[in-house]
DNA sequence: AACTGTATGTCAACCGGTTGACATGTCAAA
DNA sequence: TTTGACATGTCAACCGGTTGACATACAGTT
């Protein structure tokens, strides 16, 4: 690979006007610029940017800690991520925790030792203690760490739509699945804002809460296939996540129980295919591209030195489609 | 951040002797390779992999350049890769080239910048030119372009198999939606087997392609329906993708279509999502991790400098589930 | 004639590691 | 006593850029 030194030769100057004419500083004539960069583009040369974020101390460079970007919720939140964080010139490190701890520390050891900029985290297997001590532009999602800002949305009032909504359409004896509550994130709010509601119109909801390691699709349907069996009377269920609304689906058609006939059945999240299945998934719907986009400009701030909002919570809508 | 003078200061002896205990080189008493160890603990040394990747001209990262992480088979693609790869120490940086030629062009051109130690490419919307250029390890998937090892799998016998299936099941009035087959793409033998097997047996299908722009559900639909109003007799579909097939599903439940009643339908990939929509979709599988695992593998082998196997195609299978 | 703005060049330190060449010293085996 | 494996140190070049300090030279103003 050409390197600056070649460039500088090839077009008979020096390497300090070559990264003049490259970083637009100093004194440059046309007639120069244009000479570099034709010998630039003759000998096919690119900056070896290692060596820049070297001597600038900036990488440009974003680290992404996911559970899995096999889970579409992350892969939409990532694709918004690279979609706004690249428009700002940064680019996505992927990094996939798989919730397991030693992974997720791996990971963040990875990426301070890659001098990254900065790090989006969604994954939040470690213990408080851990996140404190980083010293790096953090944003976490959905969860809040001592000072680190965050961006979330209203899971409580999530919650309480749901519960409205099934109440509404006379529902009685009402479900709710949700993910391992032990983690302390914010999303369990949605249960709160939930079982708040209900209890405040008199009913009291069936909390099933899925195992710390449960995180696959027949897990999913074990419990799910559980509670049905339980509670043979269920009419409502609320699921916090769409990917398990459309396990309940499933378990429900293999049981012959008609959605939303006999049971009403509310999503969280709306993930694209909330709409593309069948029936068509009634659901909270999180901004998700503007939660990335915050969040850019988030990590983006910190990283430029600024003061940024500690607390983000975007608001959720009710998207109701076929299965209420 | 301490460096590793830092580390060697405190300690007591050079950056040499430090630089030998990192990277295991030389003789090194227990002694002084503890000694050295608990300073970098006490310091939360880590060494900075910048530097190293400038001086060892090896960064281990690679690049993996896709339509967009948000569509669940690159979504899950890339989940594997990320797996595969990370066990042999890469780490990923995501590229999400939006099928348009100006980004991915800009992508190469950052990975190159940033000296990945290599590339898979997903993405391909450039000319075959623009990719020979690279001298990168590179490999490609689902595309030959000359020399550049590919992975892929069996199109065309997925094609057959589609075919043969909606035969048996006795379909005559057969229609396949396919993306757009102006892309040079190995995954348009899958239309290609399938026409033939189906001419074969004296039945011409109807082929509907999706123009060159057309990539998101609003887009699939649009087609979908053109396709059922113009062949109201239609009476079995392939979907070259089980994304594109949900899309059926979804337009013929709002038309009453019952599917597999009226029409049976096969998509193709085998997503995760295929066995939880309602109808379960019949789908070709194609092994995604092996896929995964065998560019993983091809590609470390590139960058060792081995010589690899030029086409690398897998097997599909047929699974049936519920819309056959 | 003196000054100023523009356009380069020269030189060298720095970013934080890696690595090779070579020197020195200890200790145990031959 | 010699030899050699082991353990560390010293020194400096190198990876490929960035950047500041300072020098030189020319053209146009005042």
């Amino acid at each position: 690979m050409a390197t600056i030194k070649d460039v500088a030769e090839k077009a008979g100057v020096t390497v300090t006007t070559v990264s003049r004419v490259l970083n637009n500083r100093g004194y440059i004539s046309e007639e120069t610029r244009e000479k570099v960069y034709r010998v630039m583009r003759e000998m096919q040369y690119q900056p070896n940017e290692i060596a820049r974020s070297l001597s600038r101390k900036k990488t440009m460079i974003l680290g992404m800690i996911i559970p899995t970007i096999a889970h579409p919720f992350f892969a939409e939140l990532t694709n918004y991520i690279e979609k706004h964080a690249s428009k700002l010139g940064y680019k996505i490190l992927l990094c996939n925790s798989r919730m397991d701890q030693g992974k997720e520390k791996e990971y963040i050891d990875m990426l301070t030792s890659n001098r990254v900029d900065g790090m989006f985290m969604s994954s939040h297997t470690l213990e408080v203690d851990e996140y404190k001590k980083l010293k790096q532009p953090i944003i976490t999602f959905d969860r809040r760490i001592a000072d680190i800002p965050y961006v979330s949305s209203e899971n409580e009032q999530g919650g309480i739509y749901a519960a409205e909504l099934l109440l509404k359409k006379g529902c009685r004896r009402i479900a709710h699945i949700t993910g391992n509550l032990g983690l302390d994130l914010l999303s369990n709010q949605r249960t709160n804002g939930f079982v708040k509601s209900l209890r405040g119109r008199g009913v009291e909801p069936i909390v099933f809460e899925l195992g710390p390691d449960v995180f696959d699709s027949e897990g999913y349907e074990r419990v799910i296939t559980e509670l049905l069996e339980q509670y043979p009377d269920i009419d409502g269920i609320f699921a916090s996540g769409d990917i398990l609304a459309m396990n309940v689906i499933k378990v429900c058609m293999s049981k012959g129980i008609d959605i939303p006939g006999r049971i009403k059945l509310i999503g969280y999240d709306d993930i694209e295919m909330a709409s593309l299945v069948s029936p068509a998934l009634t659901t909270i719907r999180q901004p998700l591209e503007e939660i990335a986009k915050r969040a850019v400009q988030l990590l983006d701030g910190l990283i430029r030195g600024e003061e940024v909002q500690h607390d983000n919570v975007l608001p959720v809508t009710l998207v109701e489609r076929s299965t209420t």
